[in-house]
DNA sequence: ACGATCTTTGACAACGTTGTCAGTAAGTTT
DNA sequence: AAACTTACTGACAACGTTGTCAAAGATCGT
């Protein structure tokens, strides 16, 4: 929603008066130890738990640090440690606000936890220059490591980077001309298994929706796809085939279009959450949603509540996205085996819509 | 889902052998210097594009750092710049995996970038501790500003921080014992509107399903239920009131019990997103969702597929987010007017569930 | 041709912290 | 009692960068 839709949607209440005056700046090390009576290093140990300080020094700087409300700066001690870490990691999702990026950013989030160490979240909107940039962005930060849902179909930008020593994982999808760890979702069995279904539920015109066909999970799915048919023995028929549906709203109209033309399918595969949701609102709109059967990828929270209810592939997430971290931290405690791939399978939710019988009933379901 | 709830869900593929051996430490500002044959101030002012450096040298030093794959150190240069800006703000949300979280995280990050500013995002949990540990791990990153969505109910902590001039901003929930700006949402009025909607639609007798009942915008709504009951002199009776819930498996629970009392109410009111949908469950599972009727607050994504589709209050989010960041922004550039309270105002989006009639039919709708 | 001004350049210190190492005081061994 | 160890403490340099300032060279006006 834009700012400007909403006309004086904000109302302005203006707060008591902030006490400026006061502003004092954040101290440092140097006034506790003035404070304390004692040295820079012996607040130093103290602050980092460092054997070999008395225990009537260590009581003073703690109480000094106390008084001040002492912080301290980590941006220093970074750039000063042996071991240069920030405790912090970089994570670049395909878009924050989605869901599957959501729920792995809470799973690396999980693991980093555990480990007293931030992530530094950004959304890459399938933007291969953003890729480029926040990569960079957070490299010029001194990240110890990254986790990375790429979308340039070319990494060796990170050479330079993965030679310096900074620990990278991919996610969802591989990185090209470079080698790092990475954990993925079985794509194509997820997706063969869904067609496969609906084929057993006596399909054999199956439309498929999909997202941008450069995108390796998508690519991936439209093979599953094409192997159920063949299988299968089915005709590949492009007519009733999609790509670059990137909305709920493009692959509403994209299903509208194929249900409203001649010899119309019988099933629907979505390769993606939001393709299902417009595939699920096209078969709404026109009359459909129980007589066309959809069976999409990815997993959606109200799925229960549709009618009827949607038959889903679900993804690991939070296995992904801890599997990933996990990968990252052990990289980080300086495992330096080869590097390693995790295929990740996926399940098929039976909840309804993809039951629907097709006109080749099978003898038994 | 657990990672032991799929027994060999990833499969292992080792990959090819990392080149460690080729180890190259990072260039550093240094080493530039050295291949460019200019001094080290020099390189600095070239990477901060400042005036001064005759074209010749410019270039020099430019090809050296192409040559080397330099990076700056933003860590460094935070350290010694007067400004000590590090480019990055600090988010404390409720959970980023949560939509109503994503979404804001979004809008913020969307205002970040156009600054080349990156967000540290986490989550809270509802978690009091949690909340006083991560906005300590924040300041001590030396973030240039906080946007926190309080648990605590007491945010004096932030004191010292607010003096030593780190701006915060407040977002969804007020701040407490602490002088901030702050963006929030018209809960009370959104709720009274929603159950408004339900009193013209014929209902008098409407159960009220809400978050845990300290939090301040369950409060709200609360109070704007109680409001839109007491207008109508229609009575209040606990017996259809529920706080607490946290989860839709919670919330669907607690309606099945309220629906299966008896005396049960026509309409319902659900204060939260996961409410709302485990209030639609329990509809479902009971077969009342054309008998009784549902209004909610907070938007979900899959409203329109849901049988009868869900007639929600929503919150104008990116509106909110891009305040906020705004907000923080300028105060980061220096504005130092007291502090402002924004309180944008919420939408009744009508879809279905809420305009199910009630047996108290007024004469016109 | 002279000083004045401007432009370009680099030496040096500093940001807040930690690693290294030396120094002191006390206890322990021979 | 001398030599040795141990426990504690702090002076100093360093991390990679930028702010300050002075020096050197170029340009200008008279």
């Amino acid at each position: 929603m834009q700012d400007g839709a909403l006309p004086d949607a904000s109302t302005q209440v203006k707060g008591s008066i902030v006490d400026i005056d006061d502003v004092r700046p954040r101290p440092t090390m140097r006034d506790v130890a003035a404070l304390a009576g004692v040295s820079l290093k012996t607040v130093s140990r103290v602050v980092n738990a460092e054997a070999g300080v008395s225990v009537e020094l260590e009581s003073k700087v703690k109480a000094a640090a106390l008084q001040l409300d002492y912080q301290p700066n980590l941006t220093a001690s970074n750039l000063r440690r042996s071991d240069g870490r920030s405790r912090s990691i970089g994570l670049l999702l395909e878009n924050v606000a989605n869901p599957f990026s959501g729920a792995l950013h809470r799973a690396i989030e999980e693991v980093a936890r555990k480990r007293d160490v931030l992530v530094l979240a950004a959304s890459l909107d399938e933007d291969e220059a953003r890729e480029r940039e926040l990569a960079r962005a957070l490299v010029s930060r001194r990240v110890d490591g990254l986790i990375i849902m790429p979308v340039a179909d070319d990494q060796s930008y990170l050479l330079t980077e993965r030679r310096a020593g900074t620990p990278m994982v991919f996610i969802d999808r591989p990185p090209s001309h470079l080698d790092a760890d990475t954990v993925l979702a079985g794509n194509a069995d997820g997706a063969q298994a869904a067609v496969e279904h609906l084929i057993e539920h006596g399909h054999r015109r199956i439309a498929y929706l999909g997202d941008d066909s450069w995108i390796s999970t998508a690519i991936e799915r439209h093979e599953g796809y094409v192997t159920a048919l063949r299988t299968a023995g089915v005709n590949y028929d492009p007519a009733i085939v999609r790509h670059g549906l990137r909305s709920s709203e493009s692959a509403c109209a994209a299903l509208d279009d194929i249900l409203t033309q001649p010899n119309r399918p019988t099933a629907v595969f979505a390769s993606q959450n939001f393709v299902t949701i417009g595939a699920c609102q096209s078969l709404h709109k026109l009359g459909l949603h129980h007589r066309v059967a959809l069976v999409g990828f990815d997993e959606i929270a109200t799925a229960d509540m549709v009618e009827p209810a949607l038959t889903l592939v679900v993804q690991d997430i939070e296995g992904m996205g801890t599997k990933a971290a996990e990968l990252l931290f052990s990289r980080i405690d300086g495992e330096e085996d080869v590097s390693q791939r995790f295929v990740f399978a996926t399940r098929l939710v039976v909840r309804g819509s993809g039951e629907i019988a097709g006109p080749y009933q099978l003898g038994l379901n």
